[in-house]
DNA sequence: AATCGGTGTTCAATCTACTGAACAATACCC
DNA sequence: GGGTATTGTTCAGTAGATTGAACACCGATT
């Protein structure tokens, strides 16, 4: 398989055809999963395995695009980021038509809907609409959450083709929790995406937030480009009866439909 | 001044550290500026001045890391790209305070009011709160305005010495212009920056839409590190009332004033 | 059909960006 | 205060990324 010639391979992955482009994107990625969002030269140079001298470079290139900036001492992320982000938000026609549907929409009007992106094996929360502020999500535009840990997750999942998942999620394989009722076990996931397919959504109870209930639907991808996008409604669960989710269902598929057709 | 080696010299900027790098970063600019977000392999080669090979190469690295997306035969932004903006964004403690001021201000709450931050000659806005959902934006967040066309701007490069507005803004320099009441020149904006000055908040009167006026000031900036910050009020023309502008700043300047202190 | 303008991909030679060790400059600690 | 362990920067040699011409491909035109 592996080339004898091609004798260069650690830390980073296989060999890039730009290996300084592969290096600088680790660059921004160690920054973002900094907890603090500092790091020095030699952090960045240790974590990530790069010679100073050439972590030294990355960062004069990258301080040069903005995509970083210089705070005293240590490197955090730049604000071109923020445009570039933005940039790729403001194309997707289907955020703003989510905005106009939520606001006429009966029951979805008056609740905190989401929609979100599908990343690997996390979800991305693209743009949120907020019906009743009583219940504000703690949660930002542009979070990551993994994929087991919320109703959208599993609806994006439940799309994927089986030996995807199976791929993603072998049998055995312990899940991050954050809550007792939290999917433990890969085995159940599977469970879950089986009724997830039959009933066409998802449920979330009380799985990342204790006293919160989800329910998501995926958006049928319409072609082979695009990522895939779905759909949520969060509820307290002290409020949530089953009558009110059958409604928000209703209108999330909906909007999901409404979504999958390039006609709006 | 120019070395007799260093020939090399055409379309980028002068020779950089790392190369591959500020010209990937290019690759992401073009794709955020091109209006359809959609580039070729080509297109892009073409306008950056970049060998095609070459262009090939540094597109598999950035896809690669996902910051940026094959759609069929052309290239656009990557979620990554939204990630990292999002990361960016929630280190900034100042976005956090800024929501919760507004919902429990008096006046404010009832408002649309964002803040933003300077970048170079334009301004970016962070987030948006919308008290009454009647007069929603159009903007985006993340969007860049010149700072010329809206109050933020204004108050924003108001706060900068005097040699750096000369430079940014020339005498006899034209300013992009939206409507009828845009500022013209250079030196109409230096007029206003000494009002802005004087008074402490800078107001916008239909110079970006028409029927819109606007009220910004600046957060002080604690030290020497981090953006400059600012906040801005959009209200409509027809309602306005100086009473209300009066009190509006009066909110917006205890807000400021409670973001540039580090203890909240 | 056959041509043409366009696309993206391949490959070996060259020029250059990367490397690593030695350097200076700073913070740290006993 | 001197020693120690950091930090980031410098520089010349080499490993290797970049290049451009030639390639194969597709979809329009004529």
């Amino acid at each position: 398989m592996a080339d004898s010639r091609t004798t260069r391979s650690e830390g980073l992955g296989a060999s890039s055809p730009a290996p300084a482009v592969t290096r600088a994107a680790a660059v921004l990625e160690a920054l973002a999963d900094s907890p603090s969002g500092r790091l020095t030269l030699s952090d960045l140079s240790r974590e990530l395995g790069i010679p100073k001298s050439s972590t030294s470079n990355l960062l004069l290139a990258l301080e040069e695009a903005r995509l970083i900036t210089r705070q005293g001492a240590d490197f955090a992320l730049g604000r071109k980021l923020v445009e570039l982000g933005a940039a790729y938000l403001s194309r997707l026609d289907e955020v703003q038509e989510f905005y106009k549907y939520c606001e006429q929409a009966p029951t979805l009007s008056g609740e905190t809907v989401r929609i979100a992106m599908l990343d690997g094996d996390h979800v991305i929360y693209l743009a949120r609409y907020e019906g009743h502020p009583a219940v504000r999500l703690t949660s930002n535009i542009g979070d990551k959450m993994p994929v087991s840990l919320c109703s959208v997750g599993k609806a994006l999942v439940a799309q994927l083709h089986d030996h995807d998942i199976e791929a993603m999620f072998p049998d055995g394989m312990e899940l991050p929790t954050m809550t007792a009722n939290s999917l433990r076990t890969a085995e159940q996931l599977k469970a879950q995406i089986a009724t997830i397919r039959k009933q066409g959504f998802a449920f979330e109870d009380e799985e990342s937030t204790v006293g919160v209930v989800c329910l998501a639907v995926p958006v049928p991808t319409h072609g082979a480009h695009g990522p895939s996008l779905g759909l949520s409604v969060t509820a307290l669960k002290a409020t949530y009866s089953e009558e009110q989710g059958a409604l928000m269902v209703k209108e999330l598929k909906e909007l999901a439909r409404s979504l999958g057709n390039p006609m709006g």
